[in-house]
Formats: C-alpha cells, sequence, structure tokens
RNA sequence: GGACAGGUGGCCGAGUGGUUGAAGGCACCGGUCUCGAAAACCGGCAUACCGGUUAACCCGGUAUCGAGAGUUCGAAUCUCUCCCUGUCCGCCA
C-alpha cells in the first residue's frame, strides 16, 4: 500500500509506475478520484479538529465555573451545538476516507528503475545454469512417482478431491528429506533464523501482507472462527512484527519457515495442473528478509542467491528470470523467478519467485525500524522468497534423474536424508 | 466450553467523570560533578495526522490508556460488544 501522501507529494512518480506496468490507462480514473479526495479530507480535518479544538477549551471553561458554582448553562448549550457539529463532520470524514483506503488498495507498488517495462514478453532470462535433459525418453514425474508407487494421485483426490496429492513411502521420506535439508543449509549456511509458524491466521494477519480483503476468495477460511489457512509462510513470518518498531543495529533479519500452503487457485482451473504442479495444498520453505530501504536491492540478490544455491545443490538446472513491470505481482518492486527445467514436462517450472516489496508491505504491515536513537521511525522494506517449493523441486528431481530402468537417482546431498542413492 | 481476575507509555506501576499525554519508579540519552567511573543532582525521553514554516530545527492543533460503539458540555475513569492474557474446572493430541 502506498502512502496517502503519493497522491499530494508523488503523483508523477506514480504515474511513470503505473504506465511502466502497463496499468495507468485503467487506473487513471482513480487517481483522479484519490487526488481530489485527498484534498477533501484535509478540509474536513481542519474542520474537525477546529471544532474539536473548540469543544476542549469550551469543557475547561465548563469546569472552571462549575468549581467556582457560576451558571455554565449556556456554554454547556454551546458544547452541545459543537458536538452535533463535530459528529456530521466526521461522519463525511469517514466516508473520505473509507474510500480513499479503498482507491490506495487498488493501486500496485511500483518497479524498481531496473524492471523492464511492458509486459510478460519483456521478462528477461538474466541467468542460466545447467544444462537442461533432452526430453527424449524421459517420462513426466506423475508417471514416475506412479510406477514407483511415491505418488498416489487417484487416492489423494478419493479422500479430498482434485488437486491434492498422497506421497508415499520413499516419496513421503524424499518431502520430509527437502524439509530437512533446505531448513539446514539456510539454517546453518545462510544465517536465517529458524521459525515454524501457525497454519491458522486470524484477518488482521491476512491483511497485513495483503490478502485480503482483495483475493480473500483464493484463500480457505475456517467456519465459524475467522481463522485463514495461509498461502504461503511469508503471511505469518512477515507479520511477526508488525505493529512494531524495531532497532537499526537488528537489520538485516532472516527467517526461515517451512509451512503447508493452501490455495483454493479459484482463477486458475485447467492451467499447469498434471500431477503435482498445482495442488490446493503444498509444502514450501519461505525466505523472509527485513532489510533496510537502502541496502534492499543487495538483500534481494543474496536472498535469490540462497534460492538459487538448492537449485545448484540438488543439481537441478534453471534459469533466473527478471519480471517486467506488467508481470510483477502487485505488491512487488522486483521479482525474480526461478524456473528449473522439468524434461518429462517439457517445461521450465516455477520453483521460487524472489520479491522485494520495498516499503510497499511494510506500510500496510506497519513494520518500522529506528535509524538511530532520536530518529523517527521508516518503514522497513521486507522481501520474501521460495527456498524452495516442494512439489515442482520433486517433479524436477524425478525427471532430471531418472534412469532408463525407470529408477531415479537420488541427488547427493538428499542421500543421507533419504538414507538411499536411488528410488526404485 | 464454564467460572473468576485482569489488559495504562520500552518495562513496572498510580489513577473511578473536569488544567492527565497521563504521578512515581526502572531502563535509556545529554549535562553538572570527577583524573576517570560510580553515586548524587539537573534536563530529556511515544506515535500518527492537520496547519504554520519547510532545508532542518521549531511552533500551534487533533487523536491515541487492548479494539470498536455509546452516554456526557467533557471519558483512562460510566455502559455495551468484541479481542487478548492469567488462574481454576471440563474436554483433549
Amino acid at each position: 500500500m502506498h502512502d496517502l501522501k503519493i497522491f499530494r507529494e508523488q503523483l508523477d512518480l506514480l504515474r511513470d509506475g503505473l504506465r511502466r506496468r502497463g496499468a495507468l490507462d485503467a487506473l487513471a480514473p482513480v487517481l483522479d478520484r484519490g487526488v481530489s479526495l485527498e484534498k477533501e479530507r484535509r478540509t474536513l480535518i481542519q474542520a474537525v479538529e477546529e471544532r474539536k479544538a473548540a469543544r476542549n477549551a469550551n469543557a475547561q471553561e465548563v469546569a472552571k465555573r462549575k468549581k467556582a458554582k457560576e451558571d455554565a448553562d449556556e456554554l454547556i448549550a454551546q458544547g452541545r451545538a459543537l458536538g452535533d457539529e463535530i459528529g456530521r463532520l466526521e461522519g463525511e470524514l469517514g466516508g473520505v476516507e473509507a474510500e480513499l483506503q479503498r482507491l490506495l488498495l487498488e493501486i500496485p507498488n511500483i518497479t524498481l528503475p531496473a524492471v523492464p517495462e511492458g509486459g510478460e514478453e519483456h521478462n528477461t532470462i538474466v541467468r542460466e545454469w545447467g544444462t537442461p535433459r533432452a526430453r527424449d525418453g524421459v517420462r513426466p514425474h506423475w508417471e514416475i512417482g506412479a510406477a514407483l508407487g511415491i505418488i498416489d494421485l487417484e487416492r489423494a483426490s478419493k479422500i479430498s478431491g482434485s488437486g491434492f496429492v498422497v506421497y508415499r513411502k520413499a516419496g513421503a521420506r524424499l518431502v520430509r528429506s527437502l524439509l530437512n535439508y533446505f531448513m539446514d543449509v539456510h539454517r546453518d549456511e545462510h544465517g536465517y533464523e529458524e521459525v515454524w509458524p501457525p497454519l491458522l491466521v486470524n484477518r488482521a494477519t491476512m491483511t497485513g501482507t495483503g490478502q485480503l480483503p482483495k483475493f480473500e476468495d483464493d484463500a480457505y477460511a475456517t467456519r465459524g472462527d475467522e481463522l485463514f489457512l495461509i498461502p504461503t509462510a511469508e503471511v505469518p513470518v512477515t507479520n511477526l512484527y508488525r505493529d512494531e518498531i524495531l532497532e537499526a543495529s537488528a537489520l538485516p533479519m532472516g527467517f526461515v519457515a517451512y509451512s503447508k500452503c493452501f490455495r483454493r487457485e479459484a482463477g486458475s482451473a485447467g492451467k499447469d495442473t498434471r500431477g503435482v504442479l498445482r495442488t490446493h495444498e503444498f509444502d514450501k520453505v519461505e525466505l523472509v528478509r527485513y532489510s533496510t530501504p537502502e541496502a534492499s536491492g543487495d538483500q534481494l540478490e543474496l536472498l535469490t542467491r540462497h534460492a538459487e544455491t538448492m537449485l545448484e545443490r540438488l543439481g537441478l538446472p534453471y534459469r533466473r528470470k527478471l519480471l517486467a513491470a506488467g508481470d510483477t505481482g502487485f505488491s512487488s518492486a522486483m521479482t525474480y523467478d526461478l524456473e528449473a527445467w522439468a524434461p518429462g514436462v517439457g517445461a521450465w517450472l516455477e520453483v521460487s519467485s524472489c520479491s522485494c516489496f520495498t516499503d510497499y508491505q511494510a506500510r500496510r504491515a506497519n513494520i518500522r525500524y529506528r535509524p538511530a536513537k532520536g530518529e523517527k521511525p521508516r518503514f522497513v522494506h521486507t522481501l520474501n522468497g521460495s527456498g524452495l517449493a516442494f512439489p515442482r523441486t520433486l517433479a524436477c528431481i524425478l525427471e532430471h534423474y531418472q534412469n532408463a530402468d525407470g529408477s531415479v537417482a537420488v541427488p547427493e546431498v538428499l542421500r543421507s536424508y533419504l538414507g538411499t542413492d536411488a528410488l526404485r
């Protein structure tokens, strides 16, 4: 969310940002409305506060007279009239502020200068690692998984519905191995604090990271308790310090959290849904960082490297894609997608999305830090990225390491976790 | 789920309708003192918004005592709803 002041002080910057996303035409009326409402808001605030000041002075005077046993009836009548007027003006102000709030929620973050303008056709591959395996003779992971008895989609749909998966035997253990391996590396080598967050969170938390109110249809909600199942660990972890002011010396902070992720995928039926590519419930290790505004660019590179390291250690060929402005997520100022090659599916699979949100998320969640003693608090910059998402990583492993005899070699780094060097 | 007891500034803690943004203490920062330190003393020490000025400092105003609504000329203080915490009981991995 942007600061209200953007309508008054940084309109050109905002216009240009929207243009780069290709969203200016659609949002121009929102901006115009915002500018005039912002003015109206200030006018109303002045009117209200002027009367409140009068009311407070009046109340003091009443107190004084009462103490002196003097008559105050006239003042009390004046106070009552002021009160009525304040009530009326505040009602008006409330309406204006509510609409402003709604407008602000419709305006996406402004992307950083390094982000290419335009739509997804301007996405840029900025890094490639490894040699993608040829598709010839490679079966997709759902066939491999079924043959090995480690991915059971039929029974998953029986017990839960479509878009769910049961991992069995070595498949189940493989999930657990990824969890432990990822957590270990990010904690021990990359210096993240390990966090094990709740999967059910309240409305304020979902609102803090922007899932609500706009995307309520995408979230699973509990009946009767006003709790939501998290779509990513980003939600509880970023909200850890909601409404707090941090010490500058604490930054940057890094958190690594494993979680189940729950997504209704309301609008994406039929796209990339084979096998485990898109499910309603999946596992992911998430990296979250808080940084000072000055350092957030470097922090994005660092975070992205942390995620890439996992693919390199697993020996999976991948590429880093810098998303163009129009393809960059609503709250994000800059995003790299990491795509690993799945030779069986014959596609690059997004296994991580690393973003810098600048202060857009922090403002909404009210996460600040104090640069130095006595200075005013500033919003932190928040960043996050998967490190990594399990199902697609698992699919890539099965396909990339598939042998001619139907067995699958286990990546070196997972062997001690999995207790075997091959799945057969 | 039931019954009590609570939620006040970074922390502790006073305060039941009228100069209370809020006593006092602790912590922290600056100063005096000291060769230096401690102690003592003096001063400072929330956030947001609006306006004036705007380069910064600053000045005036408004709001905030868990959240929201209400009563009142006036609410930390009274009423209602909700949230959270603690203790006991019940249930339970």
